[in-house]
DNA sequence: ATACAACCTGAAGTTAACTCGAGGTCAAGC
DNA sequence: GCTTGACCTCGAGTTAACTTCAGGTTGTAT
């Protein structure tokens, strides 16, 4: 089984375009031409295609996931070089799942806030009485609620 | 208690010039300044520092995050935008998080590739005999242990 | 046979999010 | 009184990752 070009953009769920800058970036030294100079990816092509479509999606950029398959190119000298890479990105990514984590957890807050302020009718329910500021107390609150909750 | 922009640039972990810019995008419209022209930050303005910065994180761009702050100005005709903004941005936070569990995963069995390759000394060890393509079989092969090691 | 979609190249253009440089103000410490 | 560090503005420069444009080739369906 062969893919073109088109295939492999559905597949990575980026536009063509995008596809012919990695491949002019060195995402794809791997990629064989048909007699008229158009790109033909094999099955086994497939195998990177992941590779570079988990890795962007993850973050690293181009030139990183470059050296990388540069690597692969190589041969067996550089299997600790890979080996290294990812150990090092799975921590990273680690990290910043957590981090969303976080970050989700007070998009929930907020929007709790947000919830009880719309069924009251006004933003004034989580003030400090007289003033615009925001009583330190109504996060307590809300996780005295989202415990309470958990029944 | 009053912060300076080098104590916020700390707090949100980027530089002073990055605070600079966000004030500038009108991420900050609530700062004081004192009769240097310098920006003072109070502790009621803390709220929004830590909104923005969960949004930065998120991924949200800088030009929606103004938007939202926009909004925060106008008082309680806003709470309902507020809140769909902040919902749909919870719904595609939980979405990317998905996503990159996923992609850990992936990062993981290439890891374990590797790592057996680099015992082995070789990557042929995962090619079919006689080629350079990998064994479709490896990732269940991988997969298998993993259970395996759930005891 | 001709239209059309899918592919090609090279070069220029775009966008977001900073970053840097030049030139200046101000308060505190020596 | 003078230096130093933290702040200021304005405008230009940078970088990554595409995107768009202009002009051209192919293989297939009507």
């Amino acid at each position: 089984m062969i893919y073109k070009i088109g295939d492999i953009a559905r597949e990575m769920d980026v536009s063509v375009d995008a596809i012919r800058y990695y491949d002019k970036e060195g995402l794809m030294p791997f990629v064989d031409r048909d007699k008229a100079g158009r790109r033909v990816f094999k099955e086994n092509d497939m195998n990177f295609i992941e590779v570079i479509k988990c890795m962007k999606q993850s973050g690293i950029p181009v030139k990183e996931i470059g050296t990388f398959i540069d690597w692969c190119m190589e041969g067996d000298d550089t299997l600790n070089d890979r080996f290294e890479f990812l150990a090092e990105h799975e921590a990273k990514l680690e990290d910043e799942i957590k981090n969303l984590q976080e970050n989700l957890a007070f998009l929930r807050w907020k929007k709790w806030y947000y919830k009880t302020a719309l069924d009251a009718g006004t933003e004034d329910i989580h003030f400090l009485p007289g003033t615009r500021e925001v009583d330190p107390n109504e996060r307590k609150r809300y996780e005295a609620e989202l415990k309470n909750n958990e029944d």
